[in-house]
RNA sequence: GCCGUCGUAGCUUAGCCGGUGGAGCGGUUGACUGUUAAUCAACAGGUCACAGGUUCGAAUCCUGUCGACGGCGCCA
């Protein structure tokens, strides 16, 4: 029976005799006596072996035994005010479960050897403490749709076509012909409602884009959305409501890891719905009044996202995109034509966008026209076609990229820091 | 893809107007019974990214290749 190292220090129990195993965190000797910071998943605690205190091999192991060797440990909880924390564990049992060789990240690191050695790097701190709030967000995701009448379904990773229009797919090799790692759920989602009505799913997406930007990763993890009858408003409330929730839930879970990255609560929990809503074009008007001037017809690039999104506290919805940057299945606005019922959702601080969504187009015509507008061949999409011809129905969603999100929360500089294997345009070991 | 910066011990780096490479951390050995990135002493550890060129002589100058990092473009 071991004990868990966070457990230690939850109530009192000082002169309890206990065994704790984990890895060694830090470690320093002094004559007749060692100082070990034992590391587990929950937490540190320093171990004192006093020479006399246990048999004299074990005394010695535990001089010897270098940072990140595992081990297991028996001794008595003592209050003691020179430990960090303010407890301690008096050893009178060290067993070395396993020496380890010298650890090649020592405090002198620089990025790229935390990179190269990644797989011992998320050991660290940092890393494990982003990993927590990560395992937050993701279970967030499911309870946020579940308890709202949402069912979670699953789309084929390897596919034959297209999902978003212009963006660069990696192809592999499908027996004798090709395929496509998937860049989204949704072609197969807007399939799915028909039967669920109400649908989410978080999935790796993939982007073959060169990109070498802080914002991109080549394997994402993407929480996507779909739901029958539902337009442009309806999911723009579900949007901010889960952005919302999770906020709350990493709040109220991740106290510990948040102050790690010297983020707080209490900023979270006040991200609330609403969120402010913004039409494109009065977004260039605003971007205009600042001495930005975006061309009508050009994305929101970086500088202009960041721009805009720290005009407000809460992450704000841009609208209403021109239809003719817009991927083939999203709709014109039969109230603003040119205009397509989409949005893009930029988090706070100039993190950028977080989710991206909109209705579905409807009309086959329509869809076909964009296709070729596009250069794709309608009829690699007969299948999604077909959706339309039998009991169409308007429906919307959206999509979410996690690590974005995650990097939002913790304040990171890099989302490669928001997942533990990035995988980067330069970037596929380890 | 384009532009920029950079590759020197396991790691972080000094040396760069050419003349056989220094340090700190880490490691090993020793001292030390209250350390907080412990301290002190000694020792070990280098094809100066790779290939070519200039030169009596290249870590240093030139060319090319590879790799890393950052930015832009493109994009979620």
């Amino acid at each position: 029976m071991f004990t868990a190292i966070e457990e230690l220090f939850k109530e009192d129990r000082i002169g309890e005799i206990v065994r704790v195993r984990g890895w060694i965190y830090r470690t320093r000797s002094s004559g007749g006596i060692a100082f070990i910071v034992l590391r587990d998943s929950s937490g540190t605690v320093q171990v004192t072996v006093k020479k006399g205190n246990l048999p004299e091999n074990q005394f010695n192991d535990a001089r010897k035994a270098l940072i990140e060797s595992s081990v297991e440990i028996e001794g008595e909880i003592a209050e003691d005010k020179r430990a960090p924390g303010g407890i301690e564990i008096r050893a009178s049992g060290f067993h070395v479960v396993s020496f380890a060789e010298p650890f090649p990240i020592t405090e002198n690191q620089s990025e790229e050897l935390l990179m190269d050695y990644r797989h011992l790097w998320i050991r660290s701190r940092e890393m494990t403490a982003m990993l927590k709030v990560r395992s937050t967000v993701f279970g967030a995701v499911d309870e946020f749709f579940r308890s709202r009448g949402y069912y979670e379904f699953q789309a084929p990773t390897l596919t034959g076509s297209n999902c978003e229009g212009g963006s660069t797919q990696f192809e592999v090799k499908y027996f004798d012909r090709k395929a496509y790692l998937t860049q989204s759920w949704q072609l197969y989602a807007e399939a799915a409602i028909f039967s669920l009505e109400k649908i989410y799913d978080i999935a790796p997406s993939f982007r073959a884009e060169p990109s070498k930007t802080s914002r991109h990763l080549t394997e994402y993890w993407h929480a996507e959305m779909e739901v029958a009858w539902a337009h442009l408003d309806d999911v723009l409330k579900e949007a901010e409501g889960l952005i919302s929730f999770i906020c709350k839930t990493v709040a109220e879970k991740n106290a510990p890891e948040l102050e790690i990255f010297g983020a707080s609560p209490e900023d979270l929990l006040k991200i609330t719905p609403p969120f402010p809503r913004v039409k494109y074009d009065d977004a260039l008007k605003m971007l205009k009044d600042t001495g930005m001037d975006v061309p009508y017809g050009k994305d929101l690039r970086t500088l202009e996202e960041e721009k805009l999104s720290k005009m407000f506290d809460k992450p704000v919805f841009v609208t209403h995109y021109p239809e003719e940057i817009m991927a083939f299945y999203k709709p014109t606005d039969p109230e603003d034509l040119g205009k397509s019922l989409c949005f893009d959702l930029l988090a706070t601080n100039g993190y950028g966008e977080i989710i991206g969504g909109s209705e579905r187009e409807t009309s086959i015509e329509v869809l076909k026209e964009k296709l070729i507008r596009d250069g794709e061949d309608p009829a690699n999409y007969e299948w999604y076609m077909d959706l339309r011809k039998y009991g169409s129905v308007p429906h919307s969603g959206f999509g979410m990229g996690v690590e974005r999100v995650v990097r939002w929360i913790l304040g990171l500089d890099h989302i490669k820091d928001a997942i533990g294997f990035p995988r980067l345009r330069n970037r596929i070991y380890p």
